[in-house]
DNA sequence: CATTGATGCAAGCAAGCACTTGCATTATAA
DNA sequence: TTATAATGCAAGTGCTTGCTTGCATCAATG
């Protein structure tokens, strides 16, 4: 029934069908997405859908997990370098996966944001639990650069690092909404690395 | 028809009606507001609200208008001082403002972000001039601080002032979906100005 | 009083929704 | 070959949705 436990070439239905839901559930949100709407970009008859998730929602769980791991494995391979150097370098790379990769999922962000608070608890569990790690890896870079004596004091690098990044989500919800007048948002990430680490920087240097 | 033409005591079931959507098309959504939750909401019969507003469409774009309206008045009442003074102060000033009103109308604009994408032109439209004159008085802001040699130079203030303010969104949603991981709103605002004020500052001071 | 306009109420309609059932088809595995 | 599992197809069920129709009520206006 699940996943394993079927021969060698066991049909690829059930994959294409929660790459088709991820899809749909982005483009036209939770609740406006449609079961059919989803088996038919799948190319999968409905029922086909309801033989593997029981329900929508129970598609909708998976998806995210499904989502999670991705995004997990996306990490794995992703930057390892540590940030004794240069600390505005190391925030402008940074900045520029994230917003990459903010902007991969742009849609899917966006229907979370709007819809999530109205789905199941579990849901917005999973999603928490796949960017808790990353979040620490980056508070932990920015402590590194702190004992290196390249941060100022009085700053909550936690806080800052969550303002970092939400600076950044922003940037991608008002450019891909079109609200952003008059700049590219390579330009805006751009100012959000140059105030940003001017603004952690010490006095000294 | 409309709002006039009608004698003295007229009924407020429009007005009433439009609170009411407004109400239940934020808690669930712009899909998941049913026109008879809405009138249910608004303690008027269903009916009444085809007969004002013709269908669901016409009357979101309304509940938008009369939104911007509020919002616009709200704004005149608002600050006037100017920014010659202490950046910093006046930073904090204004992202407190600015962080309640995004907590006041947490719900409306979550879904606005998940669902205005698929929703008609005008409607978004409305909404981008609505926010329009309060930016341009923010960046005027800025300039003037700028002039009174308080901010350092390379900085693009248009970018700069989105990125303040998109820090400030993006902490307001992560807190009301409750990802914000232990510490307040308000030490959140604080490291946002607290940050940016010494981005911005000029070198000297 | 008679008219008018706003509202309520009961009922309904066509469409779309999530989800089900029963049966036929195919492919693989034993 | 035969059993098994995955899929397709056609049809349908019960519910909700946006929206309509027809008629009654009530208050203010002329």
């Amino acid at each position: 029934m699940k996943t394993p436990a079927s021969p060698a070439a066991a049909a690829p239905a059930r994959d294409r069908l929660l790459a088709a839901a991820k899809l749909v559930f982005a483009r036209d949100g939770l609740q406006g997405a449609t079961t059919r709407a989803i088996a038919k970009e799948a190319r999968v008859n409905e029922v086909t859908l309801f033989r593997h998730f029981q329900n929508k929602d129970r598609l909708l769980a998976e998806v995210m997990q499904s989502v999670v791991l991705q995004q997990q494995h996306a990490e794995s391979v992703g930057q390892v370098r540590e940030w004794a150097g240069n600390l505005k370098n190391n925030l402008r790379r940074y900045a520029e996966s994230f917003y990459a990769m903010l902007e991969r999922d742009e849609t899917l962000i966006r229907t979370m944001i709007g819809e999530a608070q109205r789905y199941p608890d579990h849901a917005k569990q999973i999603i928490l639990d796949a960017v808790k790690p990353e979040r620490a890896r980056f508070i932990g870079n920015l402590e590194a650069a702190r004992k290196a004596g390249l941060v100022r004091r009085g700053v909550d690098l936690p806080v800052a690092a969550d303002a970092f990044t939400g600076m950044l989500l922003a940037g991608m919800l008002r450019h891909s909404a079109e609200c952003a007048e008059g700049y590219s948002s390579h330009e805006y990430v751009a100012t959000c690395v140059n105030i940003f680490a001017a603004g952690l920087a010490a006095p000294a240097a």
